[in-house]
DNA sequence: CCTGATACGTTATACTATAACTCGTTCATC
DNA sequence: GATGAACGAGTTATAGTATAACGTATCAGG
C-alpha cells in the first residue's frame, strides 16, 4: 500500500478535505473551531511531516494570534483531542491526522532523514496489544506506537 | 501473566539480578560500567517505574558525583545503547530494563496513578508492524509501543 | 440584560536536553 | 618510560519543550 506522506500527491485534496471534516466534526459535537484553532490546523496540514508546538506557535504569531507558548498547546490540545491531529512523543512534536473521523488507531512511521510522517491502521495491533495487557490486569487508556526509520525515498544509497 | 512490575515480590532479586546481568553483559562487549554508569542503573533499579534524567541527576550529585545535566544523560543513553535502560518517551523518562540481555523486545505499561512501569513481550507485535510497514517500503529501526493506563491495584474504586 | 462557560491573551516559571570545551586516565605503541 | 589516541567525566552555557496562574473578551442561554 502506497502512503501519501511517501509519494508524490495532490495535497490540497488532503488540506481541503481535513478541514472539511474538521468544520463538521467538531460543529456535531458542539464546539467551537475557533480562527486560531483553524489556522494551527492548517499549519499543521501544510506537510506530512510533524511540528514542534514553538514552530506553530510562530507561525500562528506571524498572523496576528498571540506570542505565548499557551496559545499554541491550547490550540493543539484541543485538535489532538479532538482526533484533529497526533501527538507525536518520540519527536515532542504534533502533526495533523491523515484520517480524521474514521474514528481510528494508528501507528506512525517516521522517517529521520525527511521527516515524513505516515500514519498507518493500527487496529490489530492495539487489539491484540490490549489483549495481552489484560492478561496482566492493566486497563489501557491510550496507546501510541511510532517507528523510526527510512522512508522509500531516503533509503537509496545516495544521501543528498 | 502476573507482572512483577503490579505485584508485591522480593525486589532486591530484580536488582540484584540486573546488575549482575549489566556487569557481565558490558564486560563481554569490552565496555566499561563505570561507577556512575552502574550508580545510575541502581537508581533506576528502585522501582519498576520511569524516572526522569534530573531526578537521576539529583541522586548522583548526592552521591559525589557530578551537578551538570551531561553527566546524568551521558549514563542513561549508555544503558539505554546497552539494553540495560530503556527511555519512555511518553514520561520523557528513563526505566530499568527488566530483563536485560534476553534480546526482546518490549511494550510498555503505564499506570497513571501510581507510576508503575511493566513490561512485556512485543516481538509478536512488532513483527506485525514491521510487515505493515514494509508494505508502504518503510524500514523500521527503532519501534517503541507505550500503553498508559490504570494498573490492576489503581482500578478499585476508592482512590486512595 | 445578566450570567456562566469558554476561549484567548498575558507573565512567569518549570522541566527536558544538548553543544562545546577541559581535564585526567587508560592503554597500545614506540 | 614517553607519546598520543580514545574514552570518560566534569564544567559552562544555551536550546528546546511545557505548564501554572491570572485577567479580559466573547458568546450562548435564561
Amino acid at each position: 500500500m502506497r502512503e501519501p506522506a511517501f509519494e508524490p500527491h495532490d495535497h490540497r485534496r488532503c488540506v481541503d478535505g481535513a478541514l472539511q471534516t474538521a468544520e463538521s466534526l467538531i460543529a456535531a459535537r458542539g464546539l467551537r473551531l475557533t480562527p486560531v484553532r483553524r489556522r494551527a490546523l492548517e499549519i499543521l496540514l501544510e506537510r506530512h511531516g510533524a511540528m514542534g508546538a514553538y514552530e506553530v506557535l510562530e507561525r500562528l504569531a506571524a498572523d496576528g494570534y498571540g506570542h505565548q507558548p499557551p496559545v499554541a498547546y491550547r490550540a493543539l490540545d484541543f485538535l489532538v483531542e479532538n482526533g484533529l491531529a497526533h501527538r507525536i512523543r518520540r519527536l515532542n512534536a504534533f502533526a495533523a491526522c491523515a484520517h480524521p473521523g474514521a474514528d481510528h488507531h494508528a501507528a506512525f512511521l517516521i522517517c529521520r532523514l525527511c521527516n515524513a510522517l505516515a500514519e498507518i491502521p493500527a487496529d490489530a495491533l492495539r487489539n491484540h496489544l490490549l489483549a495481552g495487557a489484560e492478561e496482566s490486569g492493566f486497563a489501557v487508556e491510550r496507546l501510541s506506537i511510532e517507528a523510526l526509520g527510512l522512508c522509500p525515498n531516503c533509503q537509496s544509497p545516495e544521501p543528498s
